[in-house]
DNA sequence: AATGAATGAGTATTCATTCAT
DNA sequence: TATGAATGAATACTCATTCAT
């Protein structure tokens, strides 16, 4: 198994860096492999091609980010905890790691139909785990009997997506954490009953 | 002015085809050339390069759709009914060309990260609207007073861009006109009140 | 009509002496540019690719000698005396251009399969003229009424084919052309009648 | 002696297959050593490079081919017999190992003009045999007293070639062998006397 | 003797842009 | 204005060979 070997870890790390720091279109494989301290040839003994290695640092990065929140969220017992627990986890795991920030937000988004399909693929568990909690807080009345959840979890990844993008790419970073507990009161009245203050 | 004469439309009318029929990454500007009934020389008597013709086809369409929304908001009284009405237009816009919906909601985000930094600055103008509408929601008391603006700004554009790129990448089309009054609802309420039932 | 511009041929003249001086697998397409005195990518405005190159410049040269050939045997009356003209013909364009001797004789061979299919093509013009001239011996009874035809050829091409290939490897260079009369004596006699003189 | 043992003739053999099958330019040193049942590195305990196999390959198998024929040779007593059987031999031994016709006939031909030249050193046996007949010829009056030695043994020999090498090609196998006879007469037809039957 | 992971040199092709006409 | 032929920089991937074990 490739996956276990350290160099496929070295590798998939040394493309975080090079794209975030040298952006999608100037990572080219001889400047992957020289980060990772390798040959431009052993790449390919662990990585089918170039889109391989991407695809592969999204699953990595993205699988692993996702097993994190499942575990953190079953934890929690309403559906409003588990999505402040998803916003916290989701904010405090981007502004962890900036060079992987850049990365997902950014750069991935710049590759071509194919590969953003494949991103989309490993995505969907993310939007699942959303439709999860949407779907529960109906059940438990936390939230409208009549929501839509597929637009509520729009609303929620798009909230939490554009936000984090504009974070990113601004030059002066404030703390992003602190955009957990009002984000989360906004998407949960997203979800509730009341309009209105009438 | 350039921006006056014939060629210049025809132009960005043919690189919204050409991207929409082909992807970003095969819109080659002899293509675009073609499409407009030009030589390819000809490109470069109306734009300064490439991407100037990406910008200018963004500024366009994008700086077109914003004062046709100003004016519809304007015959608005309150910002609930504001807020209807820039998310039915949005969604009625998106719905109406297909081809500049692939062009703007997916092949324009492949472009690189200077383009794109230029492309949000034309749609700063879309945010400011919507910054507007929030603000003065606030001042009625339609919204919450400690409402975050940017963050609900946040949630609106957020919200509706996640909604319309699933919707464009879909291969069966809905109605997405129907989608506009509840998720309405759920922005308005995202920046109302009460957060439960309880 | 590409194949009418001066650049054309241009290309395939240089072709020929890049590939007879550096071997085939040394012919890089920049190095032809370069002997053409164009761009890399002006190739690629006359052809396709490199394999067209090749090809291209296989069709022409030997379709080329084709045509002569068929116009010089056209004013003999005798299949030995159109035979005669065959392999004096075939001689002398071998000897008047060593560049081209070299590219066909050594260095086209080492193409891949596809490519030599694509020539063996080409080749297939020369080796029917030869049957003809045969098929017309058997007919006049100067060959053998029970003379295999496409054996005959065999030898006929055989024979030249592998007297051209010595001696283009040969670093000394002797009189090709005084091979014709005595390689025509014996093909002849190959599809005469007499075996021994018992 | 390295020839002696098992692995070398292992490889060899792992060779003629991995080339027959794959072609020339597809028969990657790791392929044959897969072939062969050894690690990659092992080839190299064996054999100086790649080209040293190729050509260790075509010594070994046409050095044995020369012995067989002539041990075979030897029992014949006139030129004419002698070349029958040389032609006989020849038929029969590309005829009964496809794998290997095919690897010498055409794979190996692809190869550049230093591992070609070092295949001709290893040829110049056979065509010393060849020219040993034809002399023999000569001398006992079977062949004509101003027979070109060099010229009949290309003759003898691209015929022999070139018909192997277009059957070899040939998706449709007829019956090699039955060529013997009418190629023989063809050849002893070409070293003899008469050249019409006028 | 045997292994096999690691090495790193080498090249065809595309396409935005120019400029002589 | 308009043309379109010509330009030339830039990059992923393969595979023969090595050498530490």
């Amino acid at each position: 198994m490739k996956k276990n070997k350290p160099k496929y870890r070295q590798i998939i790390d040394a493309a975080v860096i090079v794209i975030a720091e040298n952006g999608y279109h100037q990572a080219q494989v001889s400047k992957i492999a020289k980060q990772a301290g390798v040959a431009d040839g052993t790449i390919y003994l662990y990585f089918r091609n170039k889109e391989d290695i991407l695809i592969s640092l999204f699953q990595e990065k993205m699988g692993n980010f996702i097993e994190i929140i499942e575990g953190k969220i079953a934890g929690k017992t309403t559906a409003v905890e588990k999505l402040l627990m998803l916003v916290e986890s989701h904010l405090e795991w981007v502004a962890e790691d900036q060079h992987l920030a850049i990365v997902t937000q950014l750069e991935l988004r710049q590759s071509n139909k194919e590969l953003r399909q494949k991103i989309n693929g490993v995505l969907k568990g993310y939007l699942k785990l959303i439709d999860k909690i949407v779907i529960e807080g109906i059940e438990t009345k936390e939230f409208r009997s009549d929501l839509n959840v597929r637009l509520a979890r729009q609303m929620i990844f798009g909230t939490i997506d554009e936000t984090v993008t504009t974070w990113v790419m601004r030059d002066t970073k404030f703390n992003l954490l602190e955009l957990a507990e009002p984000m989360h009161r906004m998407l949960v009245n997203g979800c509730g009953y009341q309009t209105t203050n009438n």
